[in-house]
DNA sequence: CGGGTTCCTTGACTTGAATCAAATAAATAC
DNA sequence: GTATTTATTTGATTCAAGTCAAGGAACCCG
């Protein structure tokens, strides 16, 4: 049991609500998760957990990024999700078989806490409402896999990076330019985008050709907005 | 309220106790069930939803094979997943947005269980142990396209391929035949590979050229599955 | 500042697989 | 059975993007 008003608890509680998973919650439902939560510190670069290990619950991102990928037989990553602060990931623990399907690493320094497997199943088999968001979340991860494997196997490089940062722009119909600040070096950017640094390179510098964004270090400044979206409606549509 | 002893949902409640998600229930859950659950019948090709439409419900396949896939702007069909009887699927209508994020198109004369939404929420609030149940399905289907990803975007044909025939044989260490029977004719079967019927040929009369497989019509013989999983780890490892 | 990483970019080359085109083969209808 | 449509195979061509190689740029650290 937590006692109420145990500090840590609520420092927990407050992260909790701010995960899309569990807004709306009363506080005493959040006390109950926190109760069978813990936190975890990762620096940049550590291994949250491989494929294949047992599953001992799922996440929520308190700060930082993770990196969901698989690493192939040859030591190829495909990154299979980038998960930011307020994120909940690694749902899937909560149901057999219990290994993770894949690895999970930060991305920079990071906090994250682990709802632990056991602690919530138990609170599930209580209360339906929570079941049901866990149902939510899954069905989201669902509808952005099913997104990118659309992504993955049927657009081209430069549409994917078109898509990328036309959905950075917060109105993509003006013409008024964008800057968009890289929070990751370009490699692993790439990586996110389904392919390497060298293709996302060529395919910035087209990009900068056609005066559609101009590149400065990590910066990306989207020119027109309205160009750019435009040249993807042109690859999607035809 | 369902009439207990009533003759369609004995039926109903029959098919349910074989789909994954409902073995084990208690006769009463799975009454509870069939009384919101209505039948449909599709002929080959009728399309059942279409990405987008409001989301009324999710499917168990009494008979047959429905296609789930993303059909993009230039028309080209990217097969998601092809499930068959006893499956279910679209689990992820239960929860907002509720727009099906994909469409499903009856391969074959098929025979499909609607269970809808809002009869399945109300049981499922009552009921912690079908919702816990739905977690571990939908879980599963997450597992399913998070390996899809990586048979997509690293693999190449032959060596998807030569995965699909090897999962395939009932025992992939011996030297015996396996004969495979398609359900389905081969383009349909190459746009689950993610390719298309030309090059799915191509590979198939490669396989043949090894000795690896025959073909007669729509019967496959694997004629070792030994030397097909060689060269599949061949593939993977190197 | 100078040396050492690591990251990014560009060029040259290679390749897997899609596309286009055309020739069978198989299935279905009349 | 013959015609007609639909599937499958094969050949030739094209292209996006990965790999390999090499030069810069940026960053870090003493």
């Amino acid at each position: 049991m937590s006692t109420l008003g145990d500090l840590k608890t609520f420092a927990i509680t407050n992260t909790l609500r701010s995960c899309k998973l569990f807004t709306g919650l009363p506080q005493t439902d959040l006390a109950n998760i926190a109760a069978v939560t813990v936190v975890k510190s990762l620096e940049k670069g550590d291994y949250l957990f491989h494929e294949g290990d047992a599953a001992s619950g799922f996440y929520v991102i308190q700060r930082g990024a993770v990196n969901i990928h698989r690493v192939t037989a040859t030591g190829k990553e495909q990154v299979i999700h980038v998960f930011r602060t307020g994120d909940s990931f690694a749902e899937v623990a909560l149901a057999a078989p219990t290994g993770y399907p894949a690895d999970a690493r930060a991305l920079e320094n990071s906090q994250v806490l682990l709802v632990q497997k056991d602690g919530i199943l138990a609170l599930l088999k209580r209360q339906p409402e929570l079941a049901l968001r866990m149902l939510g979340s899954m069905s989201s991860h669902l509808r952005v896999l099913v997104g990118q494997i659309e992504d993955l196997t049927v657009k081209d490089v430069e549409t994917r990076l078109a898509n990328w940062l036309v959905k950075r722009c917060p109105n993509p119909q003006s013409d008024a330019p964008v800057k968009i600040e890289l929070t990751t070096n370009k490699r692993v950017l790439a990586a996110e985008l389904g392919t390497v640094s060298e293709t996302f390179s060529r395919t910035l510098a087209k990009f900068r050709g056609l005066k559609l964004i101009a590149v400065k270090g990590k910066t990306l400044t989207v020119l027109s907005p309205a160009k750019l979206r435009a040249l993807l409606k042109r690859n999607l549509g035809e």
